[in-house]
DNA sequence: ATCGTCTGTCATTAG
DNA sequence: ATCTAATGACAGACG
């Protein structure tokens, strides 16, 4: 059905790329992607296939080369000559169309079977299988999201492309016009190149060709040269303005004293302010043990960080796939992963201006195109592992990461509104795992802000004032550049404050505890010198009574306890008093 | 299905 | 008056 409406669409290149990106992204349009494109895309079409019906397509493909090899065999023996090609060329072509989705082929062929369209025809049966392994991690976005890292596969798709209007193409070239996106022009000019190569072979010669020549190797060398020196430089100046973490605000000075309350003799209860002395040792050892915890806590997510510069941009320009493990997810730590991320060459790859907005700042995105919406959202995942690594060093410090795992969660409702979003589940999923570009990174994509989020988010306000006057820019665009910087800023707030949370929560905890240490040695403590107080008042009433019974009047008989008592001075003089003469004398 | 946790965001306040 | 950090509160995602 959609073949007969190819000739008509003409899609530029453009307009293939765009829809090579919603290929990728949706995994399926609904409709065979050859049926936008029937020139360098096929291949990629023919290896999607291949891949969901592989072996039946293999034999298929057999049964095909062995029909074409008869065909030719019949020419050569039969006739010796060159037979008309009408009923041979469209056994093949209608086989190319239905194997390899090549209308090229039919075109070329119209006379009669050459030594070349034997070629092809071997070409076009044998090669299949090779190219599906050697050009799957460009080409197909079921790829692993490692072989992500090398965007300039998309690249081409974004050069001509009849289906986007003119505000789209304009989007796209203010947006590759981009510094960031440098290294996406060059990739674009690198795969025109390409592209102005593989189409002369393509039409000149024979499209089946193309698909074993090197034409799929040019890739991974672009994609080589995807991050100039400069981005990448870019990306480490962005590193350098990360936060460090806070360490532990608590510091709990207690004295260090191990000794425990011990009984001590009678007499020195009599002198208790002797032995007074705080012993919150214990505790303030624990105190302190537990700062240094919790420095090493908070230090901690600096770890990240370094995982993060393992991720370095150099990695990203040798193109070398990261191992998905790499790259923590969570979003954590002060550091401010998404921007890192907004940063990486992959994305802006994508950038296309055009996405869904999940939250109510929607709105906000009215100026771009809507359309796309579906398309923004779903490519960027692919990109986001490259980005992810460098991203993670923010979770890092406040370079966070990583973070970075699912970082918008919103993306889905948004994408589900979106007109073009692909009908499959599977896809959901992959953006589960992918689709980690944050929102205010997505919104500045939609609007082409020529800033990364990380420089708006991170940047001295001078410095973000100096890069803003650089820059006109819309009211929507500096209304979201503010947003986007208020709220990484808060982000980071937020993170610190939870931080300085959890440190005062663990603070008080240890706290709590040594005050309850505390208080049970007080009471203690408090219990024994009660003790040692009743027996001393014991002694001293048995003292008393011995030395009171040893006194004796002038008649040599004892005082009567009722009409005498002793008492003693502060020198340690003891005087017998009359009872009456006492009373006497205080009332004095 | 529910609950607890984590995270991002907004609104508010203090410095 | 303005900006920024801090923080409470809320909502969504996730296990």
């Amino acid at each position: 059905m959609m073949e007969i409406e190819l000739p008509k669409m003409h899609p530029s290149q453009q307009d293939m790329d765009l829809i090579d990106i919603l290929w990728r992204q949706d995994v399926d349009l609904g409709a065979g992607r050859e049926v936008f494109d029937f020139s360098y895309r096929q291949k990629e079409v023919e290896l999607r296939r291949q891949r969901e019906k592989e072996e039946e397509k293999q034999q298929q493909r057999l049964r095909e080369q062995e029909k074409a090899l008869l065909a030719q065999l019949q020419l050569d023996e039969e006739t010796g000559e060159f037979v008309p090609r009408s009923a041979p060329l469209t056994q093949a072509g209608s086989t190319n169309a239905e194997i390899a989705q090549n209308g090229a082929f039919a075109e070329q062929d119209g006379d009669a079977m050459s030594f070349d369209e034997c070629m092809q025809l071997l070409a076009e049966t044998f090669p299949l299988d090779e190219p599906a392994e050697s050009a799957p991690p460009c080409l197909d976005a079921s790829v692993p999201p490692s072989t992500d890292l090398m965007m300039p596969p998309d690249i081409p798709a974004f050069t001509q492309n009849p289906l986007m209007q003119g505000s789209l193409d304009q989007a796209w070239m203010e947006l590759l016009s981009l510094p960031e996106l440098q290294c996406l022009n060059m990739q674009m000019q690198e795969s025109l190149d390409m592209n102005g190569f593989m189409k002369p072979s393509a039409e000149a010669q024979d499209p089946n060709y193309s698909q074993y020549l090197p034409g799929m190797d040019p890739l991974p060398s672009v994609q080589t040269e995807v991050c100039p020196p400069e981005y990448i430089n870019t990306y480490d100046g962005s590193f350098n303005t990360m936060v460090s973490p806070n360490l532990s605000q608590m510091s709990l000075n207690v004295p260090d004293v191990g000794a425990e309350f011990r009984p001590e003799e009678f007499n020195e209860l009599f002198y208790p302010e002797m032995e007074v002395k705080e012993d919150s040792g214990p505790v303030a050892s624990d105190g302190e043990n537990m700062v240094s915890q919790l420095a090493e806590i908070s230090s901690d997510p600096p770890v990240n960080h370094m995982d993060l510069h393992s991720f370095s941009p150099g990695s990203f320009s040798s193109g070398k796939p990261e191992p998905m493990s790499e790259f923590p997810d969570s979003d954590s730590g002060l550091s401010l992963d998404a921007s890192p991320h907004m940063s990486s060459p992959g994305k802006s790859l994508n950038g296309d201006g055009s996405f869904g907005f999940s939250d109510s700042d929607s709105e906000e995105m009215d100026g771009s195109p809507g359309g796309m919406e579906s398309d923004y959202t779903e490519i960027f995942p692919l990109v986001y592992l490259s980005d992810g690594a460098q991203g993670s060093l923010s979770e890092k410090p406040p370079g966070e990461a990583q973070e970075m795992k699912a970082k918008n969660p919103k993306i889905e409702p948004a994408e589900a509104s979106g007109h073009s979003k692909p009908p499959f589940t599977k896809d959901k999923q992959k953006k589960r795992s992918e689709a980690r570009l944050s929102r205010d990174e997505q919104r500045a994509k939609a609007l082409q802000i020529p800033f990364t989020v990380d420089k708006i988010i991170n940047l001295p306000v001078d410095d973000f004032n100096e890069m803003m006057s650089k820059h006109q820019l819309s009211e929507a665009q500096l209304a979201l550049v503010r947003d986007i910087r208020r709220r990484g800023k808060n982000k980071v707030a937020a993170q610190n404050c939870r931080k300085r949370k959890l440190e005062n929560i663990v603070g008080l905890e240890y706290e709590l505890d040594s005050l309850k240490e505390e208080k049970e040695r007080l009471m203690k403590e408090k219990s024994q010198r009660s003790t040692s107080l009743r027996e001393m008042k014991k002694q001293l009433s048995t003292l008393y009574q011995e030395v009171f019974g040893m006194l004796r009047d002038e008649q040599g008989k004892p005082f009567s306890p009722n009409e005498y008592s002793l008492q003693h001075t502060a020198d340690g003089t003891v005087f017998l008093v009359p009872r009456l003469k006492k009373t006497l004398v205080k009332n004095n």
